[in-house]
DNA sequence: GTCATCATGTAAGCCGTTACATGATTGC
DNA sequence: GCAATCATGTAACGGCTTACATGATGAC
């Protein structure tokens, strides 16, 4: 019962959508964090490991290029057959891979930590991500939470550009700009969520409009 | 000759405005990188005792509290005097505090790390928060990669969208416009240092707007 | 009398980064 | 032949986080 770091999210997260190996998922991470995450095979196989011997993942046998059609490996498939390229390599040798797949405790470890009000705020985006997991009152609380966070920081932001160069005052103002657009965005979200949420925000009295 | 973290850079930084003991030096940290980038004195002092054994800070006498006027700690004094309850703080005991100086070693490696093309990308912030360090032209080329790098980041990202719910697609949109904001921030940083560089931006047969 | 603030540290553990090692295949 | 891509790992190192330890003082 080990908690799940940010990459542990993130790995769990893809591999609901679909067994993946680790060079594939490489990947799918650059696109989800953005490409200067680098997530390195040096953290990926580790975590990979990791979380295989907490029996959150477990390896199953590459059903590709033998029996090309599988599951959740659909998109991989559609660019096999346009691809000569990759019907060759399949055909000859390739070097063993070894799938993931995600295991119900792996599943259920996933959506306990997306919504644990303990977890690491730097894994917002990941939570954010893989929401559509979380029963909607927890995705709701998720979101609150991190309003909450955002506000608190920009309260905290008050006269601090006393001696501060004219490089240094563009630094804080872009900050504050920032937390302004992601309080903005974060309340969309909550907006969004309330729609679909059936409690929690039953303000009685409240305005038709 | 070791690289400077990114929370050394921060701490040489501040040092440079003026000598500062372990615990206050935490507070300008919190107002500097965010109050949630939360430095704990678990990486503070073990980090400042790294950059004593390195050479890049040494400790003086604690001026205040005996003498109360000294160099940099003008703004300290300021509320010491408004503040019946700091005054009465100091003319009593107080634990012994260790008071940090930058040494010119640090000062060097400080403005060495600011400018380093191969510096890390996360401590971008803390760069430009002291980089009316640099000389112009380092400056430009430090806004410049940057440039380049979000430029690159914004081209990298195509296509992700597809299988995605509302929710990631939302997170995409904010973070790609978090992108494009950067950018033009960036931009906005390289007109401003342009005009105070004598080189490097003399495109002859220009545009008179 | 107890809590918050000021003030400085140590110790364990863990995760990520970097560099290294291996090996097949495709394209130039 | 050489580089790039695919593919999976190991080993060392270092820094950050968390928790613990200590101790004075002022406010309620």
């Amino acid at each position: 019962m080990l908690k799940l770091t940010m990459l542990d999210l993130a790995i769990s997260g893809l591999l609901v959508e679909g067994d993946l190996h680790g060079y594939e998922l490489k990947k799918r991470l650059a696109e989800l964090l953005g490409s200067w995450s680098s997530v390195s095979f040096g953290s990926l196989y580790p975590a990979l490991r990791r979380l295989e011997r907490g029996g959150y993942v477990a390896t199953v046998e590459d059903v590709d290029a033998a029996t090309p059609m599988s599951g959740s490996l659909g998109a991989e498939l559609a660019a096999f057959r346009r691809d000569p390229a990759r019907r060759a390599r399949a055909s000859t040798g390739r070097r063993a891979r070894k799938v993931y797949t995600l295991t119900e405790a792996g599943h259920a470890q996933l959506t306990h930590d997306l919504g644990d009000p303990n977890g690491d705020e730097k894994s917002f985006a990941i939570r954010v991500a893989f929401c559509r997991l979380l029963p909607p009152d927890q995705r709701l609380e998720l979101f609150r939470r991190r309003r909450d966070l955002v506000a608190a920081g920009l309260a905290g932001r008050v006269e601090r550009d006393a001696r501060a160069d004219q490089y240094r005052r563009s630094l804080f103002e872009f900050q504050d700009d920032r937390l302004h657009r992601e309080l903005a965005w974060v309340d969309q979200l909550i907006a969004s969520a309330e729609t679909e949420s059936p409690t929690d925000h039953l303000t009685p009295g409240g305005s038709p409009s």
